[in-house]
Parts: C-alpha cells; structure tokens; sequence
DNA sequence: CTCCAATATTGACAGTGTAAACATATATCC
DNA sequence: GGATATATGTTTACACTGTCAATATTGGAG
C-alpha cells in the first residue's frame, strides 16, 4: 500500500460532490434512459453500492442534483435581468423570459429533472428550498410590473407561459416548421401583453 | 379441453385491445413508476412475453396508448367547445382552455405520456398523427380569435399557457396556498388578453 | 497504539425489458 | 376433411437495474 496512499486511496475523500458531478455530467452526455446510480456510480470510479453512504436513494441523488439546477437557474436569471438593456420592470422581465428559455434549451436533462413529476427525484428539503427560491424570484419580478395585486396570477401566468414552452419545445409536441425564433419573440411579447392589460 | 374451450382459449382473441385496456388501466391507478410491461401483461392475464407479437417495444404499447390519449382529448375539447356559454370565438378557445386545464388534471399519467420528452413513449406513425391533429384543432380555434396571421405564434401561446400551468401543477412547482380556483381563471384571462391585444 | 465509526466493496435479491426456443391453435391449401 | 404453415401464445435465459446485508479497509479519537 505504498504509493497508492498519494493517489488514491480506499476512502474517497469527498464522494458526495464527486457523485453530484458524476451525476450532472451523465445527465449532460447521455440518453437520460442510461442513467442510472450505477452508471454515475462508475463514473465517479467507485462502486455500484457506495453512494448508498452518502444518498439514501437514488431519489435523494437526483433530488440534489435537481435542487443544484434551480440555484443555478436562479443566479442566470438573476444576471439576465441584470444585464437588460433596459432596467425597468418589462424589460428586466422579459429578458429573463428568455434567459428561462435559454436554459431550458441548452440543459434539457438538468431541467427536466427540476420540472419532472416526480418520476424520479424525491423533494428533498434543499430541492423544495431551492424551488421555492427561485419561484419567489420571478414573483417578485412579476410584481415589480403589475403591483402586488395579480402579482401571484401574474407570476403564474409567466412561468406557465415560459414552462410550457420550454416543456414542448423539449417533447417535440410542436410542428417542426412552426418554431421560428420569431414565433418564440412573438409569444413572449403576447404573454407581456396579457401581464399587463387590465381587463 | 372440453369446457376451457367455451372460456379460455389458449389464443387471446384481442390482446391487442386488451393490453391497451390494461396499459390505461393500470396508469390511472397506480403509481407510475410501477406501471411495467410485465405489470400490463399480468393484468392482461398473460406471460410477459406475450405483448411483443403485438408491440414491438414496450416504447410502442406506450406509445400507442399516448395517441389514444390525444384522440380522446381531441374530442372533449371540440365537445367543450361546443358547449361554450357563447358561440364566439373568443369564448370557444377560453371553454377549450378551462377543458385542457381538467382533462390535465383527471389524466395525470395519460397526460404525462402525452407530452412526456420521449423517456418512455415511442413516436408511432399513430401518435404523430392523433398530436398534430391536435394542434390543428387548436390552431384553428386561436386562428378564429386572432385572424389567420398571428395564429401560428397565438396557437403557440396558447397551448405553451395552458400545457405549462397543467404541468407545473402535476409537478407541484407551484406553491401550495397559491393555486386557488381565482388564480387559474385569471390567469387564463391574461392568456387571452396576450392573444387579442395588438402590440 | 488501539479501537471505533465512517466509508468503501462484494454478493445477493427481486424486478425489469428484450430475445430465442418452444408449444399450441387457427387458417389455408390440396 | 386432414396436413401443414402461420399467428400467437409460454418458458427460459440474459444483462441490467436499485436496494440491502455482510464484509473489508481506513482515518481519527482516546
């Protein structure tokens, strides 16, 4: 056991963040059908049963991960409106619409995994902290331009919107020619549109 | 083999009707990630090996069972349409909407299938077909509200609203003491001021 | 230095989807 | 009508999964 103290050693060090790595990863780079904890478990070069010491289940795994995902998707949203053209309410808003979007698209797998209907990962107290996190976020962007009356319909109505379409783009549900980046702009100005009109 | 004759054949008859009916079955009453190829065939009173002279992959069982899910849907949006408390259009696509919103709702696994990102469902032939005449009923109904340029983007709208809401609150993304009755009509109501305001 | 708690491994178990080999019933052809 | 081919069942096998129990190794506290 001489020198495999240097490099590695039995005990991992810290494999809960290695198996939270390995797991964004997996997420990242394959059919989200092929991944499993033991997969991710390889990944992080360890065996099928190890994470068992530091994740209860594979739910739990997943839930952080997921729980991760939305603090992240918090802090690109947060910088999206930072960095509108305009710093009024509508425009740091829709900025943020599309920032939304963009994340959707180019982290399906992780997105998924924060939206899903609990297929797979369990609600974690820091996934339901997280979430809860970044719902309050929008709320407030919401309310910034519709006063705090409707403001909970208003932030509904928003993330619907944007939820929605993400979820369908990701699904395919929608005709193939019909997404043109002008049809996505258009929707956005739609959903603006319905935010602030007073019926 | 005298009186089995009379019962139970060693030939089903249908089984492809009936693992259909056990697939709908079993998704609507019990949790889905029980719900397994050998699961619908035990319910159809058969081996589990069975079901592939009938369905290539489980993807396609489920798959097949997703287009019935869209026939079905398509018809009790026309129906709720055509029990709108006003024959406009404008009334039509809001009484379509409340309808998507319930049919979400009492359907959760059906739903999910529907419009799940393809982790378990197969894109047969049927399924394109009974999704894209979906979108077409909808379409035109958004195009008789907005005229026919827009509709595209309006239809987009519409359906991203209405599929976001319904997941977010299969998914129960949503806070808890915000999803009041109220919250949902209003929120539908900025869905169509989106739609009708010209921008 | 010793011993314990933490954390890794191995092996087992029930369950999964799919495929191949085998059995039986139905339909077709002569 | 009886042989036979085809459709449609069953059984068995395989590789894989998540979880658990038993075992091994290690780092750190006393």
């Amino acid at each position: 056991m001489s020198r495999a103290q240097l490099h590695k050693s039995y005990h991992h060090g810290d494999l809960y963040e290695q198996l939270l790595a390995a797991g964004e990863e997996a997420l990242a780079d394959m059919p989200v059908e092929s991944v499993s904890l033991r997969e991710i478990a390889r990944r992080a070069g360890v065996s099928h049963a190890a994470p068992k010491h530091h994740f209860p289940t594979m739910g739990h795994l997943l839930g952080e991960i997921a729980a991760r995902g939305f603090t992240n998707f918090l802090n690109v949203l947060a910088h999206a409106a930072d960095e509108a053209p305009e710093q009024k309410p509508g425009p740091r808003l829709l900025a943020m619409g599309r920032a939304y979007l963009r994340f959707a698209e180019s982290n399906p797998a992780i997105y998924r995994l924060m939206f899903g209907t609990r297929d797979h990962c369990v609600m974690t107290p820091h996934l339901v902290e997280a979430s809860f996190a970044a719902w309050n976020q929008l709320h407030d962007a919401v309310a910034a331009v519709t006063g705090s009356h409707r403001a909970n319909a208003g932030a509904v109505h928003v993330w619907s919107s944007v939820h929605g379409l993400s979820m369908l783009k990701l699904a395919q549900r929608l005709p193939p020619d019909i997404m043109l980046h002008n049809v996505e702009e258009q929707k956005l100005r739609m959903m603006m549109a319905g935010l602030t009109t007073e019926t």
